[in-house]
DNA sequence: ATTCTGACTTGCT
DNA sequence: AAGCAAGCCAGAA
């Protein structure tokens, strides 16, 4: 995984506000680069300093191996949850999810112009670096 | 070049 | 609602 498509990815995700989330999907996608297993990738790997709960499963699933400590984190945002959350909190058992309908998140103007900005620089980055040889490549 | 693997997604039982 | 099969995208072996 590219330095550069890593960072990107991290950019978009510190610009998700608490008690809003979105799938990896989505995020590839706002990035136009790569698909949902690269956007998990680079969070398993390089996620820990970011709000890494707020990009989950597009079932609304929390991210595999962190659903405790992502649902305690859920609660205290105020996240949208569905099914029996309370239960898990206590026993650990019972299943949730986060409401993606209702909790996803949709960016402003603003968002999207520094959603774009990031974008466009991993984009002319990557073409850089595969073309090695500019000049006559039209 | 081929195969395997994975914090993915979608459609169908 | 829960599993499963396929499709998908890239990096690693």
């Amino acid at each position: 995984m590219r330095m550069e498509y890593v960072e990107a990815v991290l950019d978009v995700v510190a610009l998700i506000p608490a008690g809003t989330a979105v799938a990896y999907g989505d995020v590839a996608e706002l990035l136009g680069s790569g698909g949902a297993r690269q956007i998990g990738a680079v969070m398993s790997h390089h996620g820990s300093a970011v709000p890494w709960w707020r990009v989950l499963k597009a079932s609304g699933d929390a991210p595999p191996g962190h659903e405790r400590e992502a649902l305690a984190l859920y609660v205290l945002e105020g996240t949208p949850l569905l099914g029996n959350y309370a239960e898990y909190l206590r026993t650990g058992e019972g299943r949730w999810r986060v409401d993606l309908m209702a909790a996803r998140w949709a960016p402003s103007d603003g968002d999207f112009d520094r959603i774009d900005a990031v974008a466009e620089r991993l984009e002319r980055t990557l073409r850089k670096l595969s073309a090695p040889d500019d000049e006559m490549t039209v």
